[in-house]
DNA sequence: CGCGACGTTGATTTGCCTCAACGATTGTGG
DNA sequence: CCACAATCGTTGAGGCAAATCAACGTCGCG
């Protein structure tokens, strides 16, 4: 199993003693998804945080109207799982799925407390992580409610350059919170310049 | 000094022994502000996280037309700064500044760091903290993305009822991200229903 | 081959913004 | 205590950004 990129991912942002990688590792397991498989479908509960080894998941939300909206792509080395869900363990009104074949490590939540528990950088390693979280969708909603859908765009290119050419233009538009008719149509009029 | 408020907080999400709580109480500082007064300004530098006595604060950005947008309301024992600032040590783009005279409690990033490393409980605290914020975050980024402003502005009645007569209507039109005279406009047209 | 996923384009509609004007209330200095 | 300004909310006319709906082209794949 795998777990070298993750231990990789952790002790870059906070140093980890050997005890504390042999207990990651023993509460890990190695999952692996084809293209369109559910991690997780909206009405279960979230129990695991899933951190991807290669591949790409989406999380994301069906309004009542049947159209989906992305909250979050996750890839090599990203994070992912509806918080919410699994903390309150209440069914989560998000789902998960791949956009490709995907390989993921996971960890349930009773095992992730333990290691809080025992190993207090692991309170540290998640809290940094989530504060990072927290900026991201902080200049999220910030991009939401003082841009333009061509400013959003722009942003994302940016932001996800790796993306671009690797997911489909309507999941990009469901990220940035426009139809992919007129995400179109910002093409064609970018290219126009 | 109060405070009592701030601990009675913190215990409701872990339990801290007396040495924390006296180490804490040691780093903590009274501030007041009136109406208006700037707790953070654009360009500086936030150095602190600031936990609200009595009053409200608001988080907001300044777009490059002037329009303001607000990120964040702190009431009575709220948590508020601009973590990404706070984190990289740069000049922050939002500022904060308060809506009612107001009373505060803020610690230092220093100090701050000193009690993770003494008390792993403060860790934990603020991960649980931000990930809470996170969710709710996540959240918003959901409504923006997927809803009108009529259900942001309902949403906004239902999650935050305190505020609704508590701060002005611009003030919830610059939250929920459309124009005040939209929002009144709103209002008219749901009191017609 | 035929079908589903994906992207493009155009015509029309609509949600929300812009700009401008106008009361009501509050606060403040003379 | 009054006069005046500033803040706050409302209303309406007109305009624009983005949605909706519908049609069509292309590709990869069973």
């Amino acid at each position: 199993m795998d777990i070298q990129s993750l231990v990789q991912h952790i002790v870059k942002i906070i140093p980890l003693d050997d005890p504390a990688v042999s207990d990651l590792a023993a509460k890990l397991a190695l999952k692996k998804l084809r293209r369109r498989q559910y991690l997780l479908q909206e009405g279960d509960v979230c129990r695991h945080y899933n951190f991807v080894l290669s591949g790409c998941l989406r999380l994301y939300f069906v309004d009542e109207k049947g159209t989906e909206h992305a909250l979050q792509f996750a890839t090599e080395n990203g994070w992912v799982a509806d918080i919410g869900s699994l903390h309150s363990e209440t069914p989560s009104r998000l789902s998960i799925d791949a956009l490709e074949p995907t390989e993921i490590l996971r960890i349930g939540k009773a095992d992730l407390i333990d290691l809080y528990v025992k190993h207090p950088a692991f309170d540290r390693y998640f809290r940094v992580l989530t504060e990072n979280a927290f900026i991201g969708m902080q200049q999220r909603v910030l991009q939401n409610i003082s841009s333009t859908a061509e400013d959003r765009y722009l942003a994302f290119l940016e932001k996800y350059p790796h993306l671009v050419n690797r997911i489909p233009l309507v999941q990009i538009a469901s990220f940035i919170g426009v139809t992919p008719e007129f995400v179109s149509k910002i093409r064609k009029n970018l290219s126009s310049k």
